[in-house]
DNA sequence: CTGAAAGCGCTAACAG
DNA sequence: CTGTTAGCGCTTTCAG
């Protein structure tokens, strides 16, 4: 049914293995039954068997993306979505393909880990946002299977990244809100074992310790990265006895939820309280009012995380391990100077 | 290195016929030797080679998913994601993976799809958001492979597909509108060959027709689906001379940037605009106003077409080809009654 | 420069 | 119930 190797063979008049020496554009073959073999190829219509291909040569043109466990979470998110379509686009251009897997439990994760590496489904992998204690990385490092992380580990200082200096857009963030001449400066986060969430609210830590303002912990609230827990996190706040006059957002999701929940308690953005978050997905430009936020360059961290494992797999020298894109701030209309009391 | 089926064998002292009896849970095989093998599997860490079982049993347990040509007008829409989880949610209780190609131009993605078709590298294809007189259709008909579509294809009746009834959404946000009052009501689309904008807005034309009101070609703007393009529809319409008082538009996010747009323009939804659209996605609940919309069920889209081409592929029989997902008006912030003139 | 032969890891008749 | 034998479609020495 299907046209092998040897049916162009045969058709060529040479052996499988001349067909398989053009096909791998092996430097010695005569440019004649190059082209005869070519033209046979053409005529019945052959494409190799990509099984066969990865059963002898042990690489299959493929990598994985293990996504979040709690897929639930992140997928609602924007930022996946662009993450992926800069891993996909490197990937395109190096003629790969991408397998992803997802997972309900941690240890349905770790399986379908284990499927993919020692099933030799994949090549190397791709893993997002990293928890603190993640086996996944222990498994993988036992294996020594090649592995790119987009986020980093705090247990595990060397391996190969791509990531936002996520402590300094924490910092900077703050920053513009305390230029700002806010003093009263409150953080909505996540899931505190996310790596993510824990370097933005270090740098918030110390942007007002720089300047002399007060952390207090009970203007740190933690929720999930769904639009709800926004939404929740406004009736938290608002029953503080001194209110936060501004907030830092460790997701412009959140922010959403955030500044609808603060518009139906009556109060405004940013005249009442001002709001700032990261991510620059691209609905945040057109949030009402526009949300400030942090671009930290989604698309890139895709295709650079893609980009920096594949050149790790084609055994590059003088790769550098860590890849750090650069974020910016971006002000847009929801943060402002303070009322005056 | 890699732990064969062969070393099984040895270990549990059988043939390697017998392993694979085994791993498939063949009936005839007595439970000593079953639980032998089973143990010599565990203690060498076996796991089976994917790509070699493949190639004899000619199944790989995965399914493509072959983007849209413009990924990149419909990666950033979060409708994306949403569906991909469903489709990734129902492969994983099937025990599926997904295999995901881009591709830039529509020769790269007949490529891409033949790579995986003729290179037996997918079971199945899930195909999005086809466009009018889409080549991979054909294609895909002529190599008699299995494969669902994510929406419909006019030129082919007959496929296997999940959908919705978008002609009935269409009319069911209109006349929603209608019974608000509205008398002159626009459209904003996206690109006329997609079908879906296509049968909305066949949906539009009916529910106007339906109460005799008429239906003006200049009061249908066509733009893509980014955000940019609902923002621009406002500087297009609001140069009409005779205004409209409320828009259908075709995307969630295009009215994301639709309302943005005629807020700087110093109108107010729904006071002076209303505005209604379709799909819901997470993010339209939290916009200021929040939109109502036409909730279309795309986690549901995206699991039920996976469920539809698994199960296609198991050869179920008494498979009705066409699944339709219901879809629903909500009703929130963006729309109401038109001011009285 | 090209062919023959062996084998990647697994499954599937066919005999026992 | 289990072992033997042949491949699946491709690459890769090793000879010519």
């Amino acid at each position: 049914m299907s046209v092998t190797i040897k049916d162009v063979a045969r058709a060529a008049g040479v052996s499988p293995s001349t067909v398989s020496r053009v096909i791998s554009r092996h430097p010695k073959i005569s440019p004649a039954t190059a082209r005869k073999v070519r033209e046979a190829m053409e005529s019945l219509g052959y494409h190799p068997n990509i099984m066969a291909k990865s059963l002898v040569s042990k690489s299959t043109q493929t990598i994985g993306l293990v996504l979040p466990r709690s897929a639930e979470e992140l997928f609602v998110n924007p930022f996946f979505s662009e993450v992926l379509r800069g891993m996909l686009a490197y990937a395109n251009t190096a003629r790969y393909d991408m397998l992803m897997s997802s997972a309900t439990s941690q240890q349905e994760e770790l399986d379908a880990v284990t499927r993919m590496v020692l099933g030799r489904r994949v090549d190397g992998l791709i893993l997002m946002a990293p928890r603190l204690g993640d086996p996944i990385i222990e498994r993988l490092l036992e294996l020594d299977f090649p592995f790119v992380l987009l986020g980093r580990s705090p247990e595990h200082e060397d391996l190969f990244l791509v990531n936002n200096n996520n402590v300094s857009a924490g910092y900077d963030a703050t920053h513009h809100l305390i230029s700002l001449g806010h003093t009263r400066i409150g953080f909505v986060g996540g899931p505190p074992d996310m790596v993510v969430i824990h370097d933005r609210l270090t740098g918030y830590k110390q942007a007002l310790e720089e300047v002399g303002l007060p952390f207090r912990d009970e203007w740190v609230i933690n929720a999930d990265l769904l639009q709800k827990s926004g939404f929740h996190a406004v009736s938290v706040a608002m029953n503080y006895q001194e209110k936060p006059t501004a907030f830092v957002i460790a997701d412009d999701i959140v922010a959403f939820g955030m500044i609808r929940g603060l518009c139906e308690a009556g109060l405004s953005v940013p005249e009442d309280v001002s709001v700032i978050s990261f991510n620059n997905i691209m609905l945040s430009e057109l949030s009402n009012p526009p949300i400030s936020t942090i671009d930290i360059g989604i698309y890139h961290l895709g295709y650079l995380t893609v980009q920096q494992l594949i050149r790790r797999l084609s055994g590059e020298s003088s790769l550098q391990k860590q890849v750090i894109v650069p974020h910016r701030l971006i002000v847009r209309g929801s943060s402002g100077a303070p009322r005056p009391r």
